[in-house]
DNA sequence: AACAATTCAATTGAACACAATATAATTGCC
DNA sequence: GGCAATTATATTGTGTTCAATTGAATTGTT
Protein backbone atom coordinates (compact mmCIF):
# COMPACT_ATOMS: atom_id res chain seq x y z
CA UNK A 1 0.00 0.00 0.00
CA UNK A 2 1.54 3.24 -0.73
CA UNK A 3 1.39 6.33 1.02
CA UNK A 4 0.47 9.93 -0.08
CA UNK A 5 -0.67 8.08 -3.23
CA UNK A 6 -2.80 10.66 -5.68
CA UNK A 7 -6.34 10.14 -5.71
CA UNK A 8 -6.55 8.56 -9.54
CA UNK A 9 -9.05 8.71 -11.94
CA UNK A 10 -10.41 4.93 -12.84
CA UNK A 11 -10.61 4.40 -16.38
CA UNK A 12 -12.77 1.33 -16.15
CA UNK A 13 -16.52 2.92 -14.89
CA UNK A 14 -18.13 5.84 -15.79
CA UNK A 15 -17.99 9.24 -14.53
CA UNK A 16 -21.39 10.35 -14.12
CA UNK A 17 -21.87 13.74 -16.84
CA UNK A 18 -21.87 16.24 -13.71
CA UNK A 19 -18.74 15.71 -12.32
CA UNK A 20 -16.73 16.19 -15.45
CA UNK A 21 -14.89 19.19 -16.23
CA UNK A 22 -16.00 19.41 -19.67
CA UNK A 23 -19.37 19.67 -18.78
CA UNK A 24 -18.96 22.14 -16.26
CA UNK A 25 -17.03 24.26 -18.74
CA UNK A 26 -19.50 23.88 -21.85
CA UNK A 27 -22.73 24.71 -20.08
CA UNK A 28 -21.11 27.56 -17.57
CA UNK A 29 -19.93 29.03 -20.84
CA UNK A 30 -23.74 28.60 -22.44
CA UNK A 31 -25.27 30.26 -19.15
CA UNK A 32 -22.86 33.08 -19.68
CA UNK A 33 -23.76 33.90 -23.21
CA UNK A 34 -27.29 33.88 -22.25
CA UNK A 35 -27.19 35.65 -19.76
CA UNK A 36 -25.57 38.53 -21.61
CA UNK A 37 -27.86 37.72 -24.54
CA UNK A 38 -30.59 40.70 -23.53
CA UNK A 39 -28.50 43.27 -22.95
CA UNK A 40 -26.13 42.19 -26.04
CA UNK A 41 -29.93 42.51 -27.68
CA UNK A 42 -30.51 46.15 -26.58
CA UNK A 43 -27.17 47.08 -28.39
CA UNK A 44 -27.81 44.68 -31.47
CA UNK A 45 -24.40 42.52 -31.13
CA UNK A 46 -24.46 39.15 -31.12
CA UNK A 47 -21.75 37.29 -28.01
CA UNK A 48 -18.85 36.53 -30.51
CA UNK A 49 -19.59 39.81 -32.40
CA UNK A 50 -19.12 41.87 -28.76
CA UNK A 51 -15.70 40.11 -28.53
CA UNK A 52 -14.81 41.53 -31.84
CA UNK A 53 -15.72 44.77 -30.96
CA UNK A 54 -14.08 44.69 -27.41
CA UNK A 55 -11.05 43.51 -29.51
CA UNK A 56 -11.65 46.80 -31.69
CA UNK A 57 -12.21 49.51 -29.12
CA UNK A 58 -9.05 48.08 -27.63
CA UNK A 59 -7.31 48.56 -30.21
CA UNK A 60 -8.69 49.72 -33.66
CA UNK A 61 -7.71 48.37 -37.08
CA UNK A 62 -7.01 44.90 -37.33
CA UNK A 63 -6.37 42.35 -39.95
CA UNK A 64 -8.86 39.47 -39.54
CA UNK A 65 -6.18 37.16 -38.32
CA UNK A 66 -5.43 39.37 -36.02
CA UNK A 67 -8.47 39.26 -34.24
CA UNK A 68 -8.19 35.60 -34.83
CA UNK A 69 -5.32 35.52 -32.77
CA UNK A 70 -6.97 37.15 -30.13
CA UNK A 71 -10.07 35.46 -29.96
CA UNK A 72 -8.49 32.17 -30.71
CA UNK A 73 -10.75 31.78 -33.92
CA UNK A 74 -10.71 31.37 -37.54
CA UNK A 75 -11.58 32.85 -40.60
CA UNK A 76 -14.78 30.42 -41.50
CA UNK A 77 -15.71 31.75 -38.11
CA UNK A 78 -14.96 35.78 -38.73
CA UNK A 79 -15.61 36.32 -41.74
CA UNK A 80 -19.27 36.00 -42.32
CA UNK A 81 -19.63 37.50 -38.83
CA UNK A 82 -17.43 40.50 -39.53
CA UNK A 83 -19.98 41.04 -42.90
CA UNK A 84 -22.71 41.19 -40.72
CA UNK A 85 -20.83 44.00 -38.69
CA UNK A 86 -20.35 45.44 -41.48
CA UNK A 87 -23.76 45.48 -42.91
CA UNK A 88 -24.53 46.67 -39.20
CA UNK A 89 -22.79 49.67 -39.92
CA UNK A 90 -20.59 49.42 -37.28
CA UNK A 91 -17.17 48.40 -38.89
CA UNK A 92 -15.54 48.76 -42.18
CA UNK A 93 -13.40 46.28 -44.40
CA UNK A 94 -10.58 47.07 -47.23
CA UNK A 95 -7.81 45.40 -48.52
CA UNK A 96 -4.35 46.42 -46.95
CA UNK A 97 -2.93 48.61 -49.72
CA UNK A 98 0.57 47.28 -48.94
CA UNK A 99 -0.28 43.67 -49.21
CA UNK A 100 -4.06 42.95 -50.53
CA UNK A 101 -3.97 39.43 -49.37
CA UNK A 102 -4.97 41.09 -45.92
CA UNK A 103 -7.80 43.11 -44.98
CA UNK A 104 -8.25 45.36 -42.74
CA UNK A 105 -11.17 45.86 -40.38
CA UNK A 106 -11.54 49.35 -39.16
CA UNK A 107 -14.70 50.88 -36.40
CA UNK A 108 -17.04 53.72 -38.22
CA UNK A 109 -18.03 56.36 -36.03
CA UNK A 110 -21.13 54.64 -35.01
CA UNK A 111 -19.23 51.60 -34.03
CA UNK A 112 -16.93 53.71 -32.02
CA UNK A 113 -19.57 55.18 -30.46
CA UNK A 114 -21.27 52.20 -29.46
CA UNK A 115 -17.65 51.37 -26.59
CA UNK A 116 -19.74 54.17 -24.02
CA UNK A 117 -23.11 51.38 -24.05
CA UNK A 118 -21.21 48.43 -23.48
CA UNK A 119 -19.13 49.94 -20.96
CA UNK A 120 -21.32 48.49 -18.10
CA UNK A 121 -21.46 44.91 -19.27
CA UNK A 122 -18.44 43.87 -17.44
CA UNK A 123 -19.72 44.99 -14.12
CA UNK A 124 -23.19 43.17 -14.78
CA UNK A 125 -21.15 40.40 -14.99
CA UNK A 126 -19.29 40.87 -12.24
CA UNK A 127 -22.83 40.84 -10.55
CA UNK A 128 -24.63 38.07 -11.50
CA UNK A 129 -21.37 35.99 -11.36
CA UNK A 130 -21.94 36.32 -7.27
CA UNK A 131 -18.38 36.83 -7.02
CA UNK A 132 -15.97 38.75 -5.61
CA UNK A 133 -13.65 40.80 -8.13
CA UNK A 134 -10.80 39.00 -6.45
CA UNK A 135 -12.31 35.35 -6.68
CA UNK A 136 -13.35 36.23 -10.84
CA UNK A 137 -9.81 37.57 -11.42
CA UNK A 138 -8.44 34.04 -9.81
CA UNK A 139 -11.36 32.41 -12.37
CA UNK A 140 -10.26 34.29 -15.18
CA UNK A 141 -6.13 33.37 -14.41
CA UNK A 142 -7.17 29.89 -14.07
CA UNK A 143 -9.47 29.35 -17.15
CA UNK A 144 -6.63 31.08 -19.45
CA UNK A 145 -4.20 28.49 -18.27
CA UNK A 146 -6.56 25.59 -19.09
CA UNK A 147 -7.15 26.76 -22.56
CA UNK A 148 -3.45 27.41 -23.11
CA UNK A 149 -2.92 23.80 -21.58
CA UNK A 150 -5.91 22.45 -24.04
CA UNK A 151 -4.81 24.29 -26.63
CA UNK A 152 -0.88 22.30 -26.34
CA UNK A 153 -2.10 19.13 -26.16
CA UNK A 154 -1.15 17.20 -28.59
CA UNK A 155 -3.33 15.91 -31.01
CA UNK A 156 -4.01 12.74 -32.35
CA UNK A 157 -2.55 13.35 -35.47
CA UNK A 158 0.64 14.28 -34.07
CA UNK A 159 0.71 11.30 -32.17
CA UNK A 160 0.21 9.37 -35.37
CA UNK A 161 2.74 11.16 -36.69
CA UNK A 162 5.38 10.60 -34.01
CA UNK A 163 5.07 7.37 -34.49
CA UNK A 164 5.68 6.80 -37.66
CA UNK B 1 -11.16 57.28 2.46
CA UNK B 2 -12.40 53.74 3.95
CA UNK B 3 -10.74 50.85 5.37
CA UNK B 4 -10.51 47.37 3.53
CA UNK B 5 -12.88 48.92 0.37
CA UNK B 6 -13.42 45.71 -1.45
CA UNK B 7 -11.72 46.40 -4.97
CA UNK B 8 -14.68 47.41 -7.64
CA UNK B 9 -14.75 47.69 -11.26
CA UNK B 10 -14.66 50.89 -13.02
CA UNK B 11 -17.43 51.13 -15.29
CA UNK B 12 -16.34 54.30 -16.82
CA UNK B 13 -13.39 52.41 -18.89
CA UNK B 14 -12.77 49.64 -21.11
CA UNK B 15 -11.84 45.86 -19.39
CA UNK B 16 -9.76 44.09 -21.90
CA UNK B 17 -11.21 41.55 -23.16
CA UNK B 18 -8.56 39.06 -22.03
CA UNK B 19 -9.02 40.05 -18.45
CA UNK B 20 -13.01 39.24 -18.83
CA UNK B 21 -13.97 36.21 -17.20
CA UNK B 22 -16.82 35.90 -19.96
CA UNK B 23 -14.06 35.26 -22.36
CA UNK B 24 -11.51 33.00 -20.34
CA UNK B 25 -14.46 30.99 -20.06
CA UNK B 26 -15.77 31.31 -23.66
CA UNK B 27 -12.28 29.99 -25.18
CA UNK B 28 -11.40 27.76 -22.84
CA UNK B 29 -14.68 25.86 -23.29
CA UNK B 30 -14.16 26.22 -27.25
CA UNK B 31 -10.46 24.71 -26.76
CA UNK B 32 -11.63 21.85 -24.31
CA UNK B 33 -14.69 20.87 -27.17
CA UNK B 34 -11.27 21.12 -29.60
CA UNK B 35 -9.21 18.76 -27.90
CA UNK B 36 -11.79 15.79 -27.32
CA UNK B 37 -12.21 15.91 -31.30
CA UNK B 38 -9.94 13.58 -32.40
CA UNK B 39 -11.03 10.90 -29.95
CA UNK B 40 -14.81 11.90 -30.50
CA UNK B 41 -14.05 11.49 -34.21
CA UNK B 42 -12.70 7.63 -33.44
CA UNK B 43 -16.05 7.03 -32.10
CA UNK B 44 -18.47 8.71 -34.21
CA UNK B 45 -19.65 11.39 -32.09
CA UNK B 46 -19.70 15.27 -32.06
CA UNK B 47 -18.83 16.85 -28.31
CA UNK B 48 -23.19 17.51 -27.71
CA UNK B 49 -23.54 14.12 -29.25
CA UNK B 50 -21.25 12.37 -26.26
CA UNK B 51 -22.47 14.57 -23.44
CA UNK B 52 -26.04 13.02 -24.40
CA UNK B 53 -24.89 9.53 -24.70
CA UNK B 54 -22.93 10.30 -20.95
CA UNK B 55 -26.31 10.81 -20.06
CA UNK B 56 -28.06 7.99 -21.32
CA UNK B 57 -25.13 5.55 -19.95
CA UNK B 58 -25.84 6.62 -16.69
CA UNK B 59 -29.07 6.26 -16.56
CA UNK B 60 -31.16 4.55 -20.21
CA UNK B 61 -34.37 5.92 -20.76
CA UNK B 62 -35.34 9.64 -20.62
CA UNK B 63 -37.75 11.34 -22.37
CA UNK B 64 -36.36 14.92 -24.43
CA UNK B 65 -37.00 17.05 -21.56
CA UNK B 66 -35.35 14.85 -18.98
CA UNK B 67 -31.88 15.01 -21.07
CA UNK B 68 -32.57 18.60 -21.57
CA UNK B 69 -32.80 19.11 -17.74
CA UNK B 70 -29.94 17.18 -17.40
CA UNK B 71 -27.53 19.05 -19.95
CA UNK B 72 -29.18 22.69 -19.69
CA UNK B 73 -30.29 21.58 -23.46
CA UNK B 74 -33.30 22.92 -25.47
CA UNK B 75 -35.88 20.40 -27.53
CA UNK B 76 -34.71 22.91 -30.84
CA UNK B 77 -30.69 21.39 -29.96
CA UNK B 78 -32.01 17.54 -29.08
CA UNK B 79 -34.23 17.27 -31.49
CA UNK B 80 -31.91 16.77 -34.85
CA UNK B 81 -29.11 15.95 -32.29
CA UNK B 82 -31.37 12.75 -30.90
CA UNK B 83 -32.06 12.53 -34.96
CA UNK B 84 -28.81 11.83 -35.94
CA UNK B 85 -27.83 9.84 -33.46
CA UNK B 86 -30.68 7.68 -34.39
CA UNK B 87 -29.70 7.32 -37.65
CA UNK B 88 -26.22 6.44 -36.12
CA UNK B 89 -28.24 3.46 -34.62
CA UNK B 90 -26.91 4.33 -31.36
CA UNK B 91 -30.30 5.53 -29.93
CA UNK B 92 -33.75 4.02 -30.54
CA UNK B 93 -36.78 7.00 -30.09
CA UNK B 94 -40.45 5.96 -29.33
CA UNK B 95 -43.68 7.68 -27.75
CA UNK B 96 -44.50 7.29 -24.89
CA UNK B 97 -47.91 5.13 -24.63
CA UNK B 98 -49.15 6.55 -21.28
CA UNK B 99 -48.37 9.95 -22.93
CA UNK B 100 -47.62 10.42 -26.31
CA UNK B 101 -46.47 13.73 -26.17
CA UNK B 102 -43.30 12.19 -24.30
CA UNK B 103 -40.56 10.51 -26.82
CA UNK B 104 -38.92 8.06 -24.35
CA UNK B 105 -34.91 7.56 -25.96
CA UNK B 106 -33.52 4.10 -25.56
CA UNK B 107 -30.13 2.62 -25.80
CA UNK B 108 -29.57 0.53 -28.58
CA UNK B 109 -27.27 -2.40 -28.16
CA UNK B 110 -24.84 -0.57 -30.28
CA UNK B 111 -25.04 2.57 -28.20
CA UNK B 112 -24.53 0.32 -24.93
CA UNK B 113 -21.12 -0.98 -26.63
CA UNK B 114 -19.99 2.54 -27.30
CA UNK B 115 -19.53 3.07 -23.64
CA UNK B 116 -16.87 0.91 -23.54
CA UNK B 117 -14.69 2.79 -26.10
CA UNK B 118 -15.23 5.76 -23.88
CA UNK B 119 -14.27 5.29 -20.66
CA UNK B 120 -11.17 6.39 -21.51
CA UNK B 121 -12.19 10.21 -22.42
CA UNK B 122 -12.20 11.79 -18.88
CA UNK B 123 -8.56 10.45 -17.85
CA UNK B 124 -7.18 11.71 -21.41
CA UNK B 125 -8.74 15.08 -20.31
CA UNK B 126 -7.44 15.15 -16.94
CA UNK B 127 -4.36 14.82 -18.62
CA UNK B 128 -4.97 17.36 -21.03
CA UNK B 129 -5.99 19.56 -18.52
CA UNK B 130 -2.79 19.71 -16.30
CA UNK B 131 -4.51 19.54 -13.27
CA UNK B 132 -4.57 17.16 -10.59
CA UNK B 133 -7.48 15.35 -9.67
CA UNK B 134 -8.18 17.23 -7.03
CA UNK B 135 -7.82 20.91 -8.93
CA UNK B 136 -10.02 19.66 -11.73
CA UNK B 137 -12.87 18.69 -8.68
CA UNK B 138 -12.25 21.90 -7.35
CA UNK B 139 -12.42 23.76 -10.77
CA UNK B 140 -15.45 21.76 -11.78
CA UNK B 141 -17.73 22.17 -8.74
CA UNK B 142 -17.10 26.39 -8.87
CA UNK B 143 -17.70 26.44 -12.42
CA UNK B 144 -21.12 24.65 -11.47
CA UNK B 145 -21.90 27.05 -8.91
CA UNK B 146 -21.27 30.14 -11.33
CA UNK B 147 -23.62 28.35 -13.87
CA UNK B 148 -26.36 28.50 -11.06
CA UNK B 149 -25.84 31.83 -10.21
CA UNK B 150 -25.96 32.91 -14.14
CA UNK B 151 -28.73 31.15 -14.75
CA UNK B 152 -30.79 32.44 -11.64
CA UNK B 153 -29.68 36.00 -12.81
CA UNK B 154 -33.07 37.93 -13.76
CA UNK B 155 -33.65 38.20 -17.04
CA UNK B 156 -33.97 41.89 -18.76
CA UNK B 157 -37.89 40.94 -19.11
CA UNK B 158 -38.06 39.54 -15.57
CA UNK B 159 -37.09 43.20 -14.11
CA UNK B 160 -39.47 44.81 -16.52
CA UNK B 161 -41.91 42.38 -15.63
CA UNK B 162 -41.19 43.81 -12.20
CA UNK B 163 -41.33 47.25 -12.73
CA UNK B 164 -44.65 47.14 -14.30
C1' DA C 1 12.20 36.78 -64.44
C1' DA C 2 9.98 32.24 -63.36
C1' DC C 3 7.70 29.43 -60.37
C1' DA C 4 7.08 26.61 -56.27
C1' DA C 5 5.82 27.24 -51.55
C1' DT C 6 3.50 29.94 -48.36
C1' DT C 7 0.10 33.07 -46.53
C1' DC C 8 -4.45 35.22 -45.95
C1' DA C 9 -9.16 35.35 -46.41
C1' DA C 10 -13.41 33.44 -48.21
C1' DT C 11 -16.36 29.60 -49.13
C1' DT C 12 -18.66 25.21 -48.29
C1' DG C 13 -20.78 21.73 -45.63
C1' DA C 14 -22.05 19.68 -41.21
C1' DA C 15 -23.60 20.36 -36.60
C1' DC C 16 -24.82 22.93 -32.87
C1' DA C 17 -27.65 26.77 -29.79
C1' DC C 18 -31.66 29.08 -29.07
C1' DA C 19 -35.81 32.23 -29.68
C1' DA C 20 -40.13 31.98 -31.59
C1' DT C 21 -43.66 29.44 -33.37
C1' DA C 22 -46.42 25.38 -34.44
C1' DT C 23 -48.56 21.01 -33.46
C1' DA C 24 -50.34 17.48 -30.94
C1' DA C 25 -51.67 15.39 -26.64
C1' DT C 26 -53.20 15.84 -21.98
C1' DT C 27 -55.17 17.94 -17.89
C1' DG C 28 -58.49 20.89 -15.33
C1' DC C 29 -62.61 22.77 -14.69
C1' DC C 30 -67.31 23.32 -15.18
C1' DG D 1 -68.44 15.26 -21.90
C1' DG D 2 -66.61 19.72 -23.77
C1' DC D 3 -63.25 23.08 -24.07
C1' DA D 4 -59.62 26.27 -22.43
C1' DA D 5 -55.07 26.10 -20.57
C1' DT D 6 -51.03 23.60 -20.21
C1' DT D 7 -47.35 20.46 -21.54
C1' DA D 8 -43.96 18.03 -24.66
C1' DT D 9 -41.78 17.90 -28.68
C1' DA D 10 -40.83 19.47 -33.40
C1' DT D 11 -39.91 23.07 -36.80
C1' DT D 12 -38.02 27.36 -38.58
C1' DG D 13 -34.79 30.99 -38.94
C1' DT D 14 -30.52 33.33 -37.50
C1' DG D 15 -25.95 33.05 -36.12
C1' DT D 16 -22.08 30.80 -34.87
C1' DT D 17 -17.97 27.11 -35.01
C1' DC D 18 -14.80 24.54 -37.46
C1' DA D 19 -12.58 21.29 -40.91
C1' DA D 20 -11.50 21.23 -45.50
C1' DT D 21 -11.04 23.37 -49.74
C1' DT D 22 -10.37 27.21 -52.88
C1' DG D 23 -8.41 31.30 -54.82
C1' DA D 24 -5.70 35.16 -54.87
C1' DA D 25 -1.54 37.52 -53.56
C1' DT D 26 3.14 37.40 -51.88
C1' DT D 27 7.70 35.58 -50.88
C1' DG D 28 11.85 32.85 -51.71
C1' DT D 29 14.87 30.60 -54.59
C1' DT D 30 17.13 29.89 -58.37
Amino acid sequence: MQKNAAPELQADQLVPVDQQLCFALYSASLAMTKMYKPRLDALGLTYPQYLVMLSLWEQDTQTVSQIGERLYLDSGTLSPLLKRLEAAGLIRRARATTDERRVQVTLTNTGRALKTRALGLPQHALRASGCTLGELTELTARLHALRRRLAESPTETAVQARAA
